[in-house]
RNA sequence: GCGGAUGUGGCGUAAUUGGUAGCCGCGCCAGACUUAGGAUCUGGUGCCGAGAGGCGUGGGGGUUCGAGUCCCUCCAUCCGCACCA
């Protein structure tokens, strides 16, 4: 019988899909395994063969763990808020919400297309008002708390206020905004409501707060810090300029520690958790108090380096800095203003583009010297950035390179605290002893660091401090296509819904642009108030907020009275294995981590971190095809010619490409400049080249999955990209490379049926020889897939199959368990073959078979003899033979002498079972 | 500049603890079947060499009886961060 793979699929999903196959249960006497997939964006262009690299990988792991026995929850949904669908809305008129609804669908189809086993029972849309009406939710509850660094953790604000009324904000350690003052427990029995909603605010975990933002004039939004890059936003490319602007935000930066810490408990790679270190940024320092006699005032800095502080011979602040105007003299006046409007206005592309251009000015001020008592020259610079430490650095020049730079240029004074060589450079190393620096001298640097901090503190001149980069989350996006804010404004305090009123749903506008008076979207939407006539939010939520929980939701998707049930959450716990693309190493998942943790500490959820494992996949690349044009022609040179002549390579589609081979006649009718092209061929033939490149329209070089599958079948292609390379790295796509898996699960196939029409399977008992292949298989793909190498899985699988052909075993004892083996690799054929071999039950929920050694064990074993390190011939000994009866074989063998070349043998090494060396 | 990763045949890759380098597949070569082959099957295929043999895991050095694997150093490519004090 022919494999006919089309319908052998088609049967198969739809059995799936009426038995309800993979549908996780919440209560089950079985262990739990929770993988999940990052759920994609539904973009308009489909799948190309990239996308379900990781998807295909989970799968057959998910599929693995049910053949263990597990209780798998394997669940898919959809991203479905975001700018494409909106600017495609702005340019066609058509609501967003009809075309997501499409792209949702044909994604949906290609997946269940790959045979992919999710429990489509528990899908999510992140823009259903069902879904994000916990999103909604968890806004609030993050509006309505504040971070306790005492006790580490997120509180309601109630106790909040029960603290102000008892002790006012003394005596309390929360994160919050600066420059909040102090106040007494009766001075806030006296405030008013505004007032105090005011003061709130600036504890509140997700905040209103005018802060400098990314705004992005061409999308007109806010983008948060991961979704700028170079200077652009990631989506579109578009310049991003510096903005100050009210806005929602949350207060990640209080969990700026905990995101640090438990990174180190995390079964991720190295990479993923390095970047997330990167991006949290923890550096130890001490901030510093800096007096200024005129005018009277003082600020503080912040230092890694409080060890070097005798050498600093001058300060700079941010041009953003409030000080800058306060210490700026009369006669400096309109130079620095000068400096400060160009350096703010600049973007932070030009600003990137010219950082090796030194620019600054001096405001005219002093400050003092903490311990000389000296003058240093106070200068505005825009190398100092106002958003981190505080906006002000006390310059170092012998010990800082940026500092160095910048006093060379300006000619200020360099004076040197550390040993070590400062004729070319800042010396910056920590490893050298301190100098010319008081009570400090002679100090190793850590130790200098220290006593000085220790002094400092002694001396009320400052104290050791810690600082991070991270940054609070900017969460408003000035557009349509996301979740509308729980939020309306009583005389400008914006105040939270009730939370029975939940889902605040996203209204109708007659565009999706701004309003004339430059408001966002939502500012068309007519009654956009509350029942008491209170306006509610214009913003709506970044991409961030609707993928940060989506994974609990999938535990419990249509529970309408709470995001997940307790009891639920407590047997699902938390993600067991997440796959997804590193590119969201900043963006979700340290989002949703600290979108966990906050859930955490509120006990709503069991779990402090969410993905305990994460895999990140690597990327398929294109392999573009090229052909070469000679200069000022139309002709065409095969690639081996090519170098008698001046060519140029134009990029052609992959699709009229086999094997290198250009298909001539489709390229002169693929645009109308080829129709009178020549060629100049090489055996009759039209070679291309190739270049590995990323898979994009542009390059001609993007391969649809669903071809594929059409062609070849989906269990082929699920085989195929596992075959192509470990999970994680990149490698380029070739299409040639599947003829190979295909004739793999042919060979298979056919150890069914022969060439005949019939079905084959012999009742004998197997052979030594088979059960040999059949239990290294079984051993060899367990350990690979409990390692997620699936390549060599598939390989081994290969392997496999040539021996049973060679041995032409078609014994069911053999072909059963290797059934159920090539199952989460190949699900359709294996579920096929199971039926026929007479099962009524999916093979999804069969067991894997038990690999039992015995059928391993081998009676001799083949010794390589090498000589210094060379092998130059076998000799094969019983298994249990001593080392000292293979040293006198080895001696005593006909080639020894041969080797040795009459040197006499200095010793014999051997290695039991593996491997003699003579040494000579 | 800092941090991370990766370098093995013409190509994708394999070698799980330091123990036969190149498994599996593509491509290529030869043969069989065939009117034909871009189908199928069989065999071969790291490089140099007629052969004996020699060389060979980015380069150089080291440890070891033995190194793709461990150490030092340099180079290349990719990714992340980037005036973060």
């Amino acid at each position: 019988m022919e494999y006919n793979f089309r319908e052998i699929e088609q049967r198969w999903q739809s059995y799936w899909q009426q038995e309800n196959t993979f549908r996780a249960e919440n209560q089950s006497e079985k262990p739990k395994y929770y993988v999940l997939d990052m759920f994609p964006y539904p973009s308009g262009a489909g799948l190309h063969v990239g996308h379900p690299l990781g998807y295909i990988a989970s799968d057959i792991y998910s599929r693995y763990k049910w053949l263990k026995g597990f209780n798998v929850l394997h669940p898919m949904g959809f991203d479905a808020f975001g700018l494409p669908a909106e600017q495609y809305a702005i340019q066609t008129g058509q609501h967003p919400a009809l075309t997501t609804e499409e792209n949702i669908a044909q994604y949906r189809r290609q997946l269940i297309r790959l045979g992919l086993a999710y429990d489509w029972d528990r899908e999510v849309r992140t823009s259903d008002p069902k879904y994000y009406r916990w999103t909604q939710w968890a806004f609030l509850k993050m509006f309505d708390a504040w971070y306790d660094r005492a006790l580490d953790k997120a509180r309601s604000i109630t106790e909040l206020i029960a603290h102000f009324e008892q002790y006012g904000n003394g005596n309390l350690d929360a994160a919050c905004n600066e420059g909040v003052e102090p106040f007494t427990a009766e001075a806030w029995r006296g405030m008013d409501e505004t007032r105090q909603q005011l003061i709130l605010m600036n504890y509140r975990l997700a905040y209103l707060s005018d802060t400098m933002v990314n705004w992005c004039p061409a999308l007109g939004t806010v983008l948060a810090n991961d979704e700028v890059k170079d200077g652009l936003s990631e989506r579109g490319g578009h310049p991003v300029i510096r903005k100050s602007m009210k806005q929602w935000l949350l207060r990640i930066s209080a969990y700026a520690p905990r995101l640090l810490n438990s990174l180190d408990h995390l079964d991720w790679s190295d990479s993923a958790k390095e970047i997330q270190r990167n991006w949290i940024g923890r550096s130890e320092g001490a901030v510093m108090t800096f007096e200024v006699k005129e005018p009277a005032l003082t600020f503080d800095v912040f230092t890694t380096r409080p060890d070097t502080i005798f050498g600093c011979t001058f300060m700079v602040l941010a041009p953003e800095s409030p000080l800058v105007k306060q210490l700026t003299t009369s006669d400096r006046q309109q130079e620095v203003e000068a400096y400060v409007t160009e350096a703010i206005n600049r973007t932070d592309r030009e600003r990137m583009a010219e950082v090796k251009k030194i620019t600054g000015v001096f405001t005219g001020s002093y400050a003092v010297h903490p311990f000389t008592g000296e003058p240093i020259p106070i200068w505005v610079a825009d190398y100092v950035l106002a958003g981190y430490g505080t906006g002000a650095i006390m310059a170092v020049p012998a010990h800082d390179s940026r500092d160095y730079a910048f006093a060379k240029h300006f000619n200020i004074p360099i004076k040197q605290v550390i040993e070590g060589d400062i004729s070319e450079g800042a010396f910056d190393s920590k490893e050298a002893l301190v100098i010319n620096s008081d009570f400090i001298t002679g100090l190793p640097v850590p130790e200098a660091i220290r006593v000085m901090n220790q002094r400092l503190e002694e001396l009320g001149k400052g104290y050791g401090k810690v600082n991070y980069r991270l940054r609070d989350a900017i969460f408003s996006r000035q557009r349509y296509w996301g979740e509308p804010f729980p939020i309306y404004f009583k005389e400008g305090i914006p105040y939270p819904l009730p939370e029975e009123q939940l889902p605040l749903e996203l209204p109708e506008v007659d565009a999706y642009l701004p309003t004339e008076k430059g408001e966002p979207p939502l500012g068309r939407a007519a009654n956009w108030q509350t029942p008491e006539g209170y306006p509610l939010e214009l913003s709506t939520m970044p991409g961030f907020a609707g993928s940060s929980a989506y994974y609990l939701r999938y535990m419990d998707p249509h529970n309408e009275t709470a995001l997940v049930n307790p009891e639920v959450n407590h047997y699902w716990q938390d993600v067991d294995l997440y796959i997804g693309g590193m590119e969201h190493a900043t963006g979700h998942l340290i989002y949703a981590r600290f979108w966990n943790k906050f859930l955490f500490d509120l006990g709503y959820i069991c779990k402090e971190e969410p993905f305990k494992k994460l895999i990140n996949q690597g990327m398929i690349q294109g392999r573009s095809s090229l052909v070469y044009r000679i200069n000022n022609t139309n002709t065409f040179v095969s690639k081996g010619l090519k170098e008698q002549y001046q060519t140029t390579p134009i990029h052609v589609d992959v699709a009229m490409v086999d094997n290198d081979h250009l298909d001539i006649d489709r390229f002169m009718a693929w645009r109308p400049e080829y129709a009178t092209a020549e060629f100049i061929l090489e055996n009759g033939q039209y070679l291309c080249g190739y270049e590995i490149e990323k898979m994009s329209k542009r390059f001609y070089n993007v391969v649809n999955p669903d071809d594929l599958a059409d062609r070849y079948g989906a269990d082929t292609l699920r085989l195929y990209e596992m075959f192509l390379g470990p999970l994680e790295q990149h490698k380029p796509w070739d299409t040639n490379g599947i003829e190979g898996v295909y004739r793999f699960i042919r060979k298979f196939w056919k150890l069914f049926f022969g060439n005949g029409d019939q079905l084959l399977l012999s009742e004998e008992e197997p052979t030594e020889a088979e059960l040999k292949t059949l239990h290294k298989t079984i051993k060899k793909v367990q350990e690979d897939i409990e390692r997620f190498s699936f390549n060599t899985a598939v390989s081994s699988f290969m392997i496999c199959v040539n021996e049973l052909s060679d041995l032409k075993c078609n014994k069911r004892a053999i072909l059963e368990p290797l059934t159920i083996i090539l199952s989460p690799y190949a699900p359709h054929i294996a579920e096929e073959l199971w039926h026929l071999m007479g099962h009524t039950t999916t093979v999804a929920k069969a067991s894997f078979p038990e690999f039992n050694p015995e059928y391993l064990v081998e009676n001799t074993v083949e010794y390589p003899v090498s000589f210094n390190g060379k092998t130059r011939f076998k000799i094969t000994f019983p298994a249990g033979a001593s080392k000292e009866e293979v040293e006198a074989g080895v001696r005593a063998h006909d080639l020894t002498e041969k080797y040795t070349a009459e040197k006499p043998i200095k010793k014999v090494i051997v290695v039991p079972g593996r491997i003699i060396n003579v040494v000579c």
